[in-house]
DNA sequence: AGCACGCCGACT
DNA sequence: GTCGGCGTGCTC
């Protein structure tokens, strides 16, 4: 039977009186889903009054357009300004608990970010209701259009609204014309040609809404058709249930239901249901008895549930078991009557984590990541607002899963890049979890089998407590790590360029005891470095500062920044030879080599490429499972965190590619990475080993990741991030500057830095000092068409810090306010590129 | 964000 | 002289 949706029971609108304290707001404090900094006050009429609550939504006056705010609570009163009324409550019951308000104030403030854009960020998407203005044709316009009034300009904007209305925002949007602006189109409205109407939009997404049909007892059936008293029978034995699962019992057609309705033999009704994200159902599991490490773990994680505010530090080798000891922990902050948040940085491990969540707790588990539409997100966000659920598992973004009882926030692999959100608002989930636990006056676990340097420093500054898991689950050892020095390979043609010996030999030894290999290189595509053989010129990207990467399979050569792509048929772009050296190699490469190498070997390739359709990656990983697979090729998407039982072998084909990024970070990533590939060998029966290849091989990224240890790496590390005063030491702040004009946004960024210079010289005088670095240029100088330069602020003090941020954003609207350059705060930056 | 206000160059 | 370009400021 397929997954039907659970029905859930329509709430009563009329709430009691007194249920909540809030609801007699004669003013409210709203903040607006727009990049606008501070709160605004409205009052409440009369008929809004009993359902405006802190968390809901409401339509609002703003300047002259309509939006959508958040009421935040009472409002303060204005000194004898004008206080406009809200225009309507858009959700009847809130849409986040009360005390998440001071966890969005905190965000809003840390990342110096506009807050009811915080708050629209963290709330499920599809739901901003606002003002937009749209274009009609008159038919005086239509007129103009065909006469000699109009300019050839006049004419392009009419002629585009002949087709159908726009909005003004389509039409002055960058791909059109860029000669359509908005006062272009007000002077037409003027002229009569179009008029411009303002009209509410968005909001799309709410409960979805089922229909059921039910019988009515009582009615006489004789006169009813064979095949109505058919479905009549159905309803008697089914009850009331969907119409679409009576279509499928009886096939039947809309009409002869509607018949019967009208005969009064069934009545048709709505329910609201959600929309289902689970896939296959998995099978009850019990748990399994812990080792006495985890038990240990366990225990010291459990005394301090409970008793307020406090950080662990779970560092757990690779396959010790972290996941286990998360479970106990739910279980118990369950049995506690309070809720558990669980992130993890990936879909696919999300998926993995899901399912065996909910082979333990069952009906309590709810997901939230970006897999999921609109309306399924949704509905996870409303279980969870409801209480109905105990358990959220999800990406970054699910750190604002709205429970209003949290006991436990778990930050599974929390060294992980992808806990960090690029983009407008760039929080990080991993801190925000720190965050969101100390306002709870709860726990937050963070695991890892190598954590950030950042969280190691805690530890060892005892803001958070470490816990420790040493070994592998059942005994079984760590894989041994072998590692090869690539220099020596380095007159090899081909394949045995970076296949060496070594790494061949001990590929057919494991291929013979019919186990499975992974093959790890940090970089997809065929050739990283394709070089014209006539005239010597690499082929690079048109819009970006960067050689573009030959793909094999779609035959082109695309750039991994902007997305720009050339036929490979077309040749040099300098001097049109055919002749195209290939250089520089990827996955692509590594798969066509090794399955010449072993003709025998099933091989596939898990990167972004083979992966981006819907559902590939999953049918991937049960292939792998099911050893259809011999020997895997894959880029860092193989080093998370998966359970790979069969692979005994792990090939690291090039240890350096991050290595060599002009980052900081750039040896705690190389570590992170090598150790985490490493920890995929030997998960099963079988032990694991490792062939590293490398052309840096006393490198101490390297020499700690072959040891697996967090705490070599952490010690070699530290001394570099002190004497350069880089993070754990000093917190920093990135000011990255973008335009498509070289010249102006280099002055920009200039005019930046002396005002940060200036601000600091009035504001800082004593120490502890901001250092204000740059402007210099971006690593990449310019992606896809933009000029990028870059500055940055760096202090240990980071109140300091956060003052000189805010006073850019709020004192100085000529930094943020050039039209032509794009200017943003990255605040605790983790790419720097 | 989006809209109004206000200040400067190039046109009827 | 004005039209319309864009920097600046404001939205309860």
């Amino acid at each position: 039977m397929p997954n039907t949706n659970h029905h859930i029971p329509d709430r009563n609108s009329s709430r009691p009186d007194g249920e909540d304290n809030c609801r007699s707001l004669e003013t409210v404090e709203v903040a607006v889903a727009l990049p606008v900094f501070g709160t605004y006050t409205y009052r409440v009429p009369d008929p809004l009054r009993r359902f405006a609550a802190a968390g809901c939504r409401v339509l609002v006056p703003f300047g002259r357009r309509r939006v959508t705010g958040f009421i935040l609570g009472s409002g303060q009163t204005t000194d004898g300004r004008e206080i406009k009324p809200i225009l309507d409550v858009l959700d009847e019951l809130p849409l986040f608990p009360e005390s998440m308000i001071a966890f969005f104030r905190w965000t809003a403030d840390y990342y110096v970010h506009p807050l009811g854009e915080v708050i629209k960020c963290a709330l499920p998407g599809g739901l901003n209701r606002r003002d937009r203005t749209v274009a009609a044709l008159t038919e005086d316009g239509r007129r103009a259009l065909s006469g000699t009034a109009a300019t050839g300009r006049e004419k392009a904007i009419l002629r585009l609204l002949s087709e159908k209305d726009r909005s003004l925002r389509e039409l002055t949007a960058a791909p059109l014309k860029p000669e359509i602006t908005a006062a272009a189109c007000r002077a037409l409205a003027d002229c009569g040609w179009l008029i411009l109407k303002t009209e509410l939009s968005g909001g799309r997404i709410g409960p979805k809404r089922e229909r059921y049909v039910s019988a009515v007892s009582g009615v006489s059936r004789a006169e009813l058709t064979r095949q109505r008293a058919k479905i009549m029978g159905v309803l008697d034995t089914a009850g009331e249930i969907p119409l679409k699962q009576l279509t499928v019992a009886v096939p039947t057609t809309l009409a002869t239901v509607g018949a019967l309705e009208r005969s009064g033999h069934l009545v048709r009704t709505y329910k609201t249901v959600y929309r289902d994200p689970f896939g296959e159902a998995v099978t009850p599991d019990t748990a399994p008895i812990l080792n006495a490490e985890q038990d240990a773990a366990v225990n010291r994680i459990l005394q301090a549930l409970g008793g307020g505010f406090a950080t662990y530090l779970l560092a757990g080798v690779t396959g010790s078991g972290k996941t286990e000891v998360y479970m106990r922990l739910a279980a118990e902050v369950i049995r506690r009557g309070l809720a558990v948040l669980i992130l993890i940085p990936e879909i696919a491990l999300i998926t993995q984590m899901e399912r065996r969540f909910r082979a333990r707790f069952g009906e309590q588990v709810a997901v939230l990541h970006s897999g999921l539409n609109a309306g399924e997100r949704y509905d996870q966000w409303i279980r969870i607002l409801r209480g109905e659920v105990a358990i959220a598992i999800g990406a970054r973004s699910a750190i604002f899963a709205p429970f209003a009882n949290l006991g436990l926030l778990v930050v599974d692999e929390e060294h992980d890049a992808s806990y960090k959100q690029e983009g407008s608002l760039r929080y990080n989930a991993r801190d925000l979890s720190v965050v969101r636990a100390k306002l709870a006056n709860t726990v937050a676990l963070l695991g890892s089998a190598t954590p950030s340097m950042e969280s190691c420093h805690n530890a060892v500054t005892h803001k958070f407590q470490e816990v420790t898991l040493d070994r592998r689950v059942e005994r079984r050892p760590l894989p041994e790590i072998t590692v090869i020095d690539l220099r020596l390979s380095r007159d090899q043609r081909g394949v045995h360029r970076y296949i060496t010996p070594q790494l061949r030999e001990a590929m057919e030894m494991t291929l013979q005891h019919g186990e499975q290999v992974l093959l790890f290189l940090n970089r997809r595509g065929f050739a990283t470095f394709p070089v014209c053989a006539a005239c010597g010129e690499a082929v690079r990207c048109k819009h970006c500062d960067i050689t573009l990467t030959f793909h094999q399979q779609r035959n082109l050569y695309r750039c991994h920044y902007c997305g720009f792509s050339l036929a490979a048929a077309d040749g040099c772009d300098r001097c049109g030879s055919l002749k195209i050296k290939h250089l520089g190699m990827g996955t692509e490469k590594v798969e066509a080599g090794v399955g010449k190498l072993f003709p025998q070997a099933r091989v596939a390739r898990m990167d972004r490429d083979t992966t981006a359709r819907r559902g590939a990656l999953v049918q991937l990983l049960k292939d792998l499972r099911r050893h259809r697979i011999d020997i895997l090729v894959g880029t860092q998407m193989v080093a998370k965190g998966h359970d790979f039982p069969g692979i005994t072998l792990v090939g690291i084909i090039c240890a350096d590619l991050s290595l060599s990024f002009p980052d900081f970070r750039a040896g705690e990533r190389t570590f992170q990475l090598l150790a985490q590939v490493s920890g995929r060998a030997g998960r099963g029966e079988r032990p694991g080993r490792v062939i590293l290849q490398t052309y840096n091989p006393d490198h101490f990224s390297i020499l700690a990741a072959r040891e697996q240890d967090f705490r070599t790496f952490y010690a070699k590390e530290i001394p570099h991030r002190r004497a350069l005063n880089y993070p754990p030491f000093a917190r920093m702040i990135h000011i990255k500057i973008a335009g498509k004009d070289r010249d102006l946004t280099a002055t920009h960024a200039r005019f930046i830095g002396d005002t940060c210079r200036q601000l600091c010289r009035q504001h800082f005088r004593q120490p502890p000092a901001v250092d204000v670095m740059g402007p210099i240029e971006a690593a990449l100088p310019r992606v896809a068409g933009r000029y990028r330069w870059q500055i940055l602020l760096k202090g240990s003090d980071s109140a300091r810090l956060h003052r000189l941020a805010e006073m850019l954003v709020l004192g100085q609207p000529a930094v943020f306010g050039k039209r032509e350059v794009h200017v943003a705060l990255d605040v605790d930056p983790f790419s720097m590129l």
